[in-house]
RNA sequence: GCCCCCAUCGUCUAGUGGCCCAGGACGCCGCCCUUUCAAGGCGGUAGCACGGGUUCGAAUCCCGUUGGGGGCACCA
């Protein structure tokens, strides 16, 4: 029997969550699902500098958001806890000293100057030259006298070799890695340390990680090797996947600065996890060849390294909103109002908590609205008229278009028409507004309903019309068809 | 500069030597439907970077070129 899977996604909480960052994380969530192993979360938290709790927090949201589920890590714990590197500073201590003693590590005192220094003056390309791994005792307590120091972990002479997860065999010689470090000046630990150190310790089985990272690992495991020779493990090495990258415009990386890039936007446009997380997936990865919509345990169920690619992809909004929409009318209709509720919230059009008005009338609009946008703020623009009440205002862009001297006998008609209405129901709506303006004023139907519209909905884009009048009520839509006249300098126009 | 990775429609991809004069999706275009905008239905546009091999046969294997990206930190 082979050992239990267990990968991990290891963010720094460092600025906003991108999309390229959560794709690595669905990957190893993925996997780890598929294989019933462990999905661990780690938090990378040793540079002071930049680590930030609203980071940290943010990262933790969006899991939660997109319903990335952690088996052991931040909240929930685990064997191999803490998992925050900032908490185990007494673990990272015990290992440096194995593996000082153990001489798989250095002091060394150089500064970048020096070092840049004699790159130059040799002609060799930038990177250290491993010129304090052979010091001489005098110039030792020289330098450790004057100056401080960083330690360095030996890297040995030769060449290293892999099968990438992702991209089959790779070698990178010795010459291209030198002897990097490991623990800061001040004492800190270094990512290059506490990354695989972790790894170890918690037994992670898979590194799937950024292409980034690909040729550090050599490096890692060298570390890995070392662990493993002064006893801190037993020596087991992972295997190494590297995931393609997803890049911007221009097939630049994505940058935690690019807000297009962070899946913060996504959320706030009005992205819904399931359509955000299938578009990731389809990222570097397919399901079959005719299908591309899936949902997240679908996706589990045929993860599988082989089929993940090894080119970079390009972020595409449009297909990701394509795949949204597509999700969006999954939905079932109560779920839909119900995702939509945090969103009026935030605009100011529902009351927190919602009345029992504003829920019926979300569930009785809510269905107009479901199979014609591609994001919830969408939806939120469109039904806008309906809670908007006093606050209600004509868009701009919308009255030039379709609120124009022309349209004055239009509304005063549809006013009329309206008015007379026994019964306030979209069909008896539908047929008045139909004999009024089509058949009486012999109007085509789209000149004669978009200065309505407009007037009702405030906008040249709404739901459907008649259904739109009826669940805006009698008065309202009257009132509002009033106020369009005015608008126009006719009040008098309205008997 | 050195090293590494990558290379199929505009974009994401299927394709693991014959099923491919290359399939799907998004986009785009057209038509149908139609009270706006959509959605939906139908149809169309468009691609194996280039050059050499290997093979009876190559998008698929090998080499080179070109192009793109990344790495070479006391960031992660």
């Amino acid at each position: 029997m082979s050992e239990p899977v267990r990968v991990r996604f290891c963010p720094s909480p460092t600025g906003n969550p991108h999309v390229g960052l959560l794709r690595t994380a669905l990957f190893n969530w993925a996997f780890a699902r598929h294989g019933g192993g462990a999905f661990v979360l780690r938090i990378e938290d040793t540079d002071a500098a930049r680590d930030s709790e609203e980071s940290y927090t943010a990262l933790l949201e969006v899991l939660r958001w997109l319903d990335l589920g952690w088996d052991e890590g931040p909240e929930v714990g685990g064997p191999y806890g803490p998992y925050r590197q900032s908490e185990r500073k007494s673990v990272y201590e015990d290992v440096v000293v194995r593996l000082v003693v153990g001489g798989y590590a250095y002091d060394c005192y150089c500064t970048p100057e020096e070092i840049a220094a004699r790159n130059s003056a040799a002609g060799r390309p930038p990177g250290y030259d491993n010129y304090c791994r052979s010091l001489s005792v005098q110039e030792l307590t020289r330098f450790s006298r004057q100056r401080p120091s960083v330690l360095r972990l030996k890297m040995p002479d030769r060449t290293t070799t892999w099968t990438d997860l992702v991209r089959g065999e790779i070698s990178i010689a010795p010459e291209h890695v030198p002897d990097y470090v490991i623990v800061r000046s001040n004492g800190e630990p270094l990512y290059t340390l506490v990354n695989p150190v972790d790894d170890a310790l918690m037994k992670i089985t898979h590194v799937l990680r950024g292409e980034d990272l690909l040729s550090s690992t050599p490096r890692q495991i060298a570390l890995y090797e070392a662990l493993g020779a002064v006893g801190v493990t037993d020596g087991a090495v992972p295997g190494f996947g590297h995931l393609p990258y997803v890049v911007g415009e221009g097939n630049k990386k994505l940058s935690k600065r690019d807000p297009q890039a962070s899946v913060g936007f996504y959320r706030e446009c009005g992205f819904l996890p399931e359509g955000l997380l299938n578009y990731l997936a389809l990222l570097g990865w397919s399901i079959a060849e005719d299908r591309d919509i899936f949902s997240l345990q679908e996706m589990a169920e045929a993860f599988d390294l082989r089929d993940v690619n090894a080119n970079p992809a390009r972020f595409d909004v449009r297909k990701a909103e394509a795949i949204n929409a597509t999700w969006i009318r999954r939905l079932d209709p109560v779920d839909f109002a119900d995702r939509l509720v945090p969103y009026l919230q935030a605009t100011g059009l529902l009351h927190e908590p919602s009345t029992d008005a504003e829920q019926r009338l979300l569930v009785s609009g809510a269905p107009l609205v479901q199979e014609r946008v591609v994001v919830l703020t969408e939806a939120v623009d469109m039904l806008r008229f309906l809670f908007a009440g006093d606050s209600f205002e004509v868009a701009e862009e919308s009255a030039a278009k379709a609120l124009t001297p022309a349209a004055v006998p239009v509304l005063v008609s549809a006013r009329d028409a309206l008015a007379g209405l026994a019964d306030w129901g979209a069909a008896r709506i539908e047929a008045a507004l139909k004999t009024a303006l089509v058949d009486d004023l012999g109007l085509k139907p789209r000149v004669a309903f978009a200065p309505v519209r407009v007037a009702v909905t405030g906008r040249t884009v709404s739901p459907p019309l008649y259904e739109s009048i009826e669940l805006l009520g009698r008065k309202c839509t009257l009132e509002r068809l009033a106020d369009a006249l005015t608008r126009l300098g006719r009040p008098d126009a309205v008997r």
